[in-house]
DNA sequence: ACTCGGAATGAATCCCCGTTCATTCTCGAG
DNA sequence: CTCGAGAATGAACGGGGATTCATTCCGAGT
């Protein structure tokens, strides 16, 4: 119906089973729609709606409505895995790695608030889906973290009396502590900015090996 | 059916409306049931179950599923910020008072599982509910945390430059984030007695204020 | 132009569960 | 012992919504 795009003008998209963008766009649609409702109050023609297709299209690509957001986690929190890996190779310190772990991690909530509010809020949804499905990959994230402070361990510039996996989920804890009061009660992105400044500031000063004079 | 109590031997507990106990009785399942299977997968027929009542009379006491989970915060949260102001009264100086908080966040983890998982995870489950009646309770709590830490301020132990409201979001996003990780991956209460010292020290090494040898 | 296979549709199905309410039970008062 | 009011019961109701599937649409190949 409403249809913006054009036609379809290049003729040879029809390798994949069926088409990957559509796929693209009922989870796209989804975030939205969880991220307004959630999960439970969320119906499946809502999504289907959402994105302009019908209702037994979503069952084209996805299993069942479970299975769309497992999905949205498994598509989204892997490409972030991703951007960690690439920004956190472009900086010399320690420091820097952590300050921008941190700026990346409330940086998307502003760009992609939706998106942020699911992984943030239907994260706890089901314990079921979170126990067999997000815990391995969620694991994998902290394991980027972990694996930054381990080093700085290595280096000596981090305290070596605390656990790198500890110092990772602490940190994934107050930035998602963070992000669900600024969502629910405040909502002014410079607030959020101010926040991930101070924050890195005190996380810093938390991890940093004691010799602080080291100005 | 199971019964295990014996009849009632007392005479005159009819002066409430309805009997007080009864109704922490269903709380007491609920948060049983809601921590087992959580909020939206558990029908009203287990809550009675497990209580040992009929399906009817939990409409005799809430007024519908809803409130129930809303019940159970308003009790818990309101119990534990009164534990909180007990103890805080008790300990002399700031840091003391923040190790505190942080072991009573734990220590209640291990004691009362279920609750600390129904607050924990089902505190997520309704965006509405949430928003309604989560909220107001919740920033109380946080305001506890976070009057400890501007304490500090005003007597020079703690960094004057952090927000009192974001560290006390950060240490509550902390404590939750070890506590999720906790409960679904790892479990044994040791392992959280060694986060809980563990990030009480990197806490309070980012908020003292940098005198670091005060000794 | 015709055929055929896969993609898409969306109305109908079917189950599930929150809530209600007619009925039964309990127990103290008279 | 009888009565009656409140407490408790749980079967039945009703609406919602996930999923299905018979049907239609589409486009490439011949």
């Amino acid at each position: 119906m409403a249809e913006t795009a054009k036609k379809p003008s290049r003729r040879t998209r029809a390798r994949a089973p069926v088409s990957r963008d559509k796929r693209e766009r009922i989870l796209a649609a989804a975030v939205k729609v969880f991220a307004k409702h959630g999960f439970y109050a969320t119906r499946v023609s809502d999504i289907a709606k959402e994105a302009g297709v019908a209702d037994g299209t979503i069952y084209l690509y996805f299993k069942n409505k479970d299975d769309v957001l497992i999905s949205i986690f498994d598509d989204r929190i892997r490409r972030l895995i991703e951007v960690l890996h690439r920004e956190i190779e472009r900086c010399e310190t320690t420091e820097e790695r952590l300050r921008r772990i941190i700026e990346i991690q409330l940086g998307l909530l502003e760009g992609e608030r939706e998106l942020a509010e699911v992984v943030t809020v239907n994260l706890r949804q089901s314990t079921r889906m979170l126990k067999q499905y997000a815990t391995p990959l969620f694991m994998e994230y902290l394991g980027v973290i972990a694996s930054v402070i381990a080093e700085g361990q290595r280096e000596g510039t981090v305290r070596a009396d605390i656990s790198p996996r500890l110092a990772a989920r602490a940190m994934w804890g107050s930035l998602d502590g963070i992000a669900v009061t600024w969502a629910l009660a405040d909502g002014d992105p410079a607030n959020l900015r101010t926040a991930a400044k101070q924050f890195a500031t005190l996380y810093w000063a938390g991890l940093a090996a004691s010799t602080p004079s080291a100005t």
